[in-house]
DNA sequence: CACCAGGTCCCCA
DNA sequence: TGGGGACATGGT
């Protein structure tokens, strides 16, 4: 690995909504060592994602922020083959110990460890996964958020339409997470769970829209404040112990397990992707949850979700939520986007 | 102005 | 254990 660490303490930057420049002080490089195909873009991006403004993508480069405990980076991605270039940015105090952080965070984030070759040999012998195996092979679980940042996303994502889920969104990191700019890209970064501890649920409902999901907010951030993450990822049964924090329900607790923990088997339906699996897997407009999963296990027992991963994605990848940036003047309208966030009152109503 | 949205909780057979 | 309504808000 080249190294270029920038040590030198800098001050503290105060929290408001003001742009923050980044600056270069490191560069990762990371191989990909499990086993099966790797591709980049559709590890990097995936289509059936909304937009958050926490990265950016184009066919070849992908940028997103990073929280390091308290430090906020910004990495800008590419591969050469089997090789992950990770340029990393940040405006604080980087340390050794954030450089292994961060390899860690990124290598696990992207699966660049794990092993794709047991899913694709079960995946050759279904007709449905045909296409998806043709247009994605080598795309892995991502999942850039810790487990934090995806119940967050998750919670968003409760019985509201995706517009809407976007608003909380921006209102949430608007309010609450940072603005960037490093590597000529805007974007936003996540708030912690200690950087939130202090707004009550009456906050959430009235300023940031949240409704009656306002309430969770609060029991998450307490919650994962003092849960190391190691643990989440070692829990014996991972669905039933995020369920037990109010709040979340199968769905979110599955999403939780299958990006944020990297189960392979877990995999959360809502009614979208549950009709999409009915499609595929049961030739049927819609059908129950259970025979859904029942069906998806039968077929990929211990990669359920990797399977779910690839049809779904399968699915949005000709209307993509969130389509690729050209390198051009999207780059320059995104920043443009981002950067009125800045001026704009806090609370529109 | 009803109705409903990429769930979850709570209550009641 | 399982069905059915309530929940906040904003868009059709």
């Amino acid at each position: 690995m080249t190294t270029a660490i920038r040590t030198g303490p800098k001050p503290n930057q105060e929290q408001d909504v003001s742009l923050r420049q980044l600056d270069h002080a490191d560069t990762l490089e990371l191989p990909v060592t499990g086993d099966g195909p790797f591709n980049f873009l559709h590890t990097a991006w995936k289509p059936s994602h909304y937009v958050t403004g926490l990265e950016a993508h184009t066919a070849s480069r992908s940028w997103r922020t990073f929280r390091v405990d308290d430090l906020v980076t910004g990495v800008r991605m590419h591969a050469e083959n089997r090789l992950v270039i990770a340029e990393v940015y940040t405006d604080g105090d980087y340390k050794p110990e954030h450089r292994d952080h961060l390899a860690r965070r990124l290598t696990a984030s992207y699966g660049l460890d794990e092993d794709l070759s047991q899913f694709i040999e079960l995946a050759t012998d279904v007709p449905t996964m045909r296409g998806p195996l043709e247009s994605l092979s080598g795309m892995r679980q991502s999942c850039p958020e810790d487990h934090f940042e995806i119940a967050v996303v998750a919670l968003l994502l409760q019985h509201v339409t995706v517009a809407r889920t976007t608003q909380m969104t921006r209102n949430l990191l608007t309010h609450y997470g940072q603005l960037v700019r490093f590597d000529g890209i805007t974007l936003r970064a996540w708030f912690t769970p200690a950087e939130i501890a202090h707004v009550s649920a009456e906050i959430f409902k009235e300023q940031d829209r949240l409704g009656y999901r306002a309430k969770t907010l609060p029991r998450f951030a307490a919650f994962f404040r003092d849960y190391p993450a190691e643990e989440l990822t070692a829990a014996h049964d991972l669905e039933q112990t995020f369920q037990q924090i109010k709040g979340v329900g199968p769905y979110t607790a599955a999403i939780m397990a299958s990006h944020a923990s990297r189960d392979t088997a877990s995999f959360g339906l809502d009614v979208w992707n549950r009709k999409i699996l009915a499609r595929r897997l049961l030739s049927a407009d819609d059908a129950a949850p259970e025979a859904v999963n029942h069906r998806l296990n039968e077929l990929f027992p211990g990669h359920a979700g990797t399977a779910g991963l690839y049809l779904v994605e399968y699915e949005y990848l000709n209307a993509p939520v969130a389509p690729l940036l050209t390198p051009g003047g999207d780059v320059d309208a995104w920043n443009e986007a981002l950067a009125g966030v800045v001026a704009e009152p806090c609370n529109p109503r």
